[in-house]
DNA sequence: GTCTATATCCTGATAGAC
DNA sequence: GTCTATCAGGATATAGAC
């Protein structure tokens, strides 16, 4: 069975590809792009390679063939959703020299729009709970994040632009947490964009959602 | 088998239990905690049976003597949390002649209490993904809640008490996104209690942290 | 209430033919 | 690249002795 299916290409971006030529088969991206989707639908866990098998058309073995195991699979998506999270911070917080406020707005942005673009592998990293090696090697890397956007949280409190009376660190984890819920509901063809959630999540958390503060 | 399973009563209050004769072994309330526990440790499909024995000090025949299988724990989880949180919702919006900017405030604070006091159930709720008869209908229950709730913002907006330029449906999903995103790191012997949290993002999300905000 | 032993099915992963 | 057949182990759950 074939399924052919040269519906490939790195996942999101819309390049060309290269022609392909004798059997089409599957490539390693389309396999993952699909698998990850299984994933978060199920739940790690619980989809076994017979389902992902099944998913794509496909024997257990023959999809043996185009991945050496699972945790493979989570893996390549893990390292993803991270490589973009931490790229998206380097660039927020690249200019040491602005206000830690403007680096704060422009780090929750960036968030935004990495959970948008990287949607399928940020939602699994937020779902992973710490079994096996690669998960907590992707836990170990998410803390880092974190911890780093909470040392923007406390020098904007520092430096007197963000309110003083929350503790930096619930004011952080409650921000984020307001951003990686995004995950639970958002769909890349829905509504609202990655421009326009971020700008809803910026004013929701800097003005609030009191009446009196809409400008 | 035993398990019976008429000791509902309100879980979570830590009410004094009754003195026990005869041989100890667990009572269904202790296996059911510690199950939970177990389940929002490993997460729910990565915690298997024997896990949960080796858990408890028990075979796994042991433990099928006190628990007929391994959805009802997830059931009588998902219960707890659901019955609490309709509750509580009830509560907050009881007063049909209140403001709705009040209701939705209330809706927060005690949205924000019974993930506290029911942390374990709410937590597992939160990650229900579908799988299964009990998830599904646990789900259903859950997508009543939020539609409440989104109903709730959607009266306050319409009443002129919370800002008109986001939509009410974002609003809301941003709102109890940060919210429900307390599971994700909130311990109950930790720093902050239920009323500082309810306080803390009471004011986070209706003032915003700008410190221009500040009270 | 707890145990050992077992039934039945499914898991991730492999071998080797085509 | 895909298949059928298979492996060793683990899953939920049960039977029946003590």
């Amino acid at each position: 069975m074939t399924w052919a299916g040269p519906d490939r290409k790195a996942s999101g971006v819309p390049a060309a590809d290269p022609p392909r030529r004798g059997r089409p088969g599957y490539d390693q991206q389309t396999v993952l792009r699909r698998a990850v989707d299984l994933f978060n639908r199920q739940g790690y866990d619980a989809t076994s390679m017979s389902d992902l098998a099944a998913e794509l058309g496909l024997s257990k073995s023959a999809l043996y063939h185009h991945v050496p195991s699972k945790a493979s699979l989570l893996q390549q998506a893990l390292d993803e959703a991270l490589d973009a999270l931490e790229l998206a911070l380097d660039a927020a917080s690249s200019d040491p020299g602005a206000p830690a406020y403007d680096r704060l707005k422009a780090a929750v942005r960036s968030s935004v729009t990495v959970l948008m673009t990287h949607l399928p592998a940020v939602t699994l990293l937020l779902r992973v709970r710490g079994n096996g090696t690669v998960e907590v090697e992707a836990l170990r890397r998410r803390r880092a994040v974190d911890e780093r956007l909470t040392a923007l949280v406390r020098e904007a409190v520092r430096e007197g632009s963000v309110r003083a009376d929350l503790p930096p660190d619930l004011t952080g984890r409650l921000l984020f947490g307001m951003v990686n819920s995004l995950v639970e509901w958002v769909r890349p063809e829905g509504r609202y964009d990655a421009a326009a959630l971020a700008d809803a999540v910026s004013r929701l958390t800097f003005e609030g959602l009191d009446a009196r503060h809409e400008r």
